[in-house]
DNA sequence: TGAAATGTTGGGGCG
DNA sequence: ACGCCCCAACATTTC
């Protein structure tokens, strides 16, 4: 075979790529494809903040491929016209890519291998949909028996070293559009592209203070950085989900010292989590736009207190610090995103799909399947989801997870003089205090927009109804 | 990967 | 020494 396109969608990275894999094994050619779809980048799902870490990693791709003699070529449009484009231009006889899993992503692939030899190869999972499964066939929609039969397939393995191509041989003919600009400064936390990748699984879990040892405990801490941050390395696949399974895997089994596998095992977890998701939205496509269990919830959908929450101003600080963290970063850690859903599904009764949507618009690692997931599991509506009963107090959250405020001053520098003793709950400052610190309560920092025990009270009635 | 309400236990103060 | 109460600490149940 001659040509072949490797049409690159969310596997932004040369080393454990199946599908590159495959391109080079099979054909003396190879046209690296990136198609700027605008009905995902102006959808009304779309971040800027994710859109410049996507431009950014194609630039880094397109460098690690200039090193090896090849280029990214880039197209805008619809995919299945571009793709008509290409391969009329170059003769290609196939395209390798990876799957995807979305509605959106299922239809459009299926359009494209109706009219063109597709080899679909490799998978943004670890153990792609439909490999995991119980006896009976059909899917898995509890986490535990997932994550037992996940661990029982057999474990993936660290690729050779020299498995990436150091030659990629590209026919120079072939136009492409310029590289997107990136905007300056727009990611400071997250460099993009593979080698970036590389060094954080490699600090997490080889260096010195391996903190992945730590991340049984660790994880959890806001004002301390326990968790990997791969995230959004591990959305555009600049990291290989199955490569990282395999690094916890090694971990697990030749720990540096026993009590090191712990922290390993709960990392994978949070791999297969990742997994699970993505499964479910395979199997349940419709989990997108409705509960996945529960009836109607009667939402109050108060615009305002939406308002307020997006902007971080509900007056509850660490439910406050995660959103400016989210806006201003792009990011949020994982035990704050269930402190903010829960405070929007639960306390202000908003449905989770508005919470969706405004994480989309914000993450950089926004996924629909992972993101979803997540709010469904806290609204309580998801699969195997959080009880409709745990209702999670933002005061006792905040202390126990940022019990010096670090978190919250570090995202709310209006707080920054309150004492430790009233961090959680500026309110219960006197007036003296307020004004002498500069900070007064409904001035410089809101008061909170509900009381969070009669918010309590009227979301377990209101679910109790659902 | 909750939190609040309720129940139980046991030590210490005290008459 | 004994019974009684208080209450913190822990356990269990409930939402």
């Amino acid at each position: 075979m001659k040509t072949a396109i490797w049409w690159i969608r969310r596997d932004l990275r040369l080393h454990d790529n199946q599908a590159l894999t495959a391109a080079h094994e099979t054909a003396r050619h190879i046209l690296p494809v990136f198609i700027l779809d605008p009905r995902l980048l102006s959808s009304p799902y779309a971040a800027e903040k994710r859109v410049a870490f996507l431009y950014a990693g194609l630039g880094a791709l397109n460098a690690s491929l200039r090193e090896r003699g090849s280029r990214l070529i880039i197209r805008r449009g619809n995919p299945l016209n571009e793709l008509t484009h290409l391969l009329n231009e170059t003769g290609a006889q196939v395209i390798y890519a990876e799957p995807d899993y979305s509605a959106y992503a299922r239809r459009r692939d299926h359009q494209v291998e109706k009219q063109f030899p597709v080899e679909w190869t490799g998978s943004p999972a670890v153990h792609p949909p439909g490999s995991v499964l119980k006896s009976n066939g059909k899917p898995y929609t509890v986490f535990t028996p997932f994550s037992r039969a996940w661990k029982a397939l057999p474990a993936p393995r660290l690729p050779a070293k020299d498995q990436v191509p150091d030659s990629i041989s590209t026919p120079g003919t072939i136009t492409s559009l310029p590289l997107p600009d990136v905007p300056p400064e727009q990611n400071p936390d997250f460099p993009a592209g593979e080698a970036e990748a590389q060094r954080r699984l490699r600090a997490f879990i080889c260096s010195d203070d391996q903190p992945i040892n730590e991340y049984a405990i660790e994880r959890n801490r806001l004002d301390y950085s326990g968790t990997s941050m791969l995230s959004p390395y591990l959305r555009f696949g600049m990291l290989s989900a199955r490569f990282a399974a395999a690094a916890a895997s090694e971990k697990i089994h030749s720990p540096s010292s026993p009590e090191d596998s712990n922290g390993a095992e709960t990392w994978l977890n949070e791999l297969i989590w990742r997994d699970f998701y993505m499964h479910i939205l395979y199997h349940f496509p419709h989990v997108r736009r409705q509960n996945f269990k529960l009836g109607k919830i009667a939402w109050l959908n108060d615009p305002e207190q939406f308002a307020a929450w997006c902007a971080g101003r509900t007056g509850f600080p660490v439910v406050d610090a995660a959103m400016r963290q989210l806006v201003e970063s792009g990011w949020m850690h994982n035990r704050a995103r269930m402190i903010a859903a829960s405070f929007l599904t639960k306390d202000l009764l908003i449905d989770w799909r508005w919470g969706e949507r405004w994480f989309m618009q914000n993450l950089v690692d926004g996924d629909p399947a992972a993101n979803n997931g997540g709010w469904q599991w806290t609204a309580g509506t998801g699969s195997d989801a959080a009880p409709y009963f745990r209702i999670f107090n933002p005061v006792s959250q905040g202390k126990r997870h940022d019990p010096d405020g670090v978190y919250i001053r570090r995202w709310l520098p209006e707080l920054s003089r309150v004492p430790n003793e009233a961090i959680h709950e500026p309110w219960h400052m006197t007036t003296e205090l307020q004004n002498k610190i500069d900070c007064v309560i409904g001035k410089d920092y809101p008061a909170p927009i509900i009381d969070h025990t009669q918010a309590r009270q009227r979301a377990l009635q209101v679910y109790g109804n659902a």
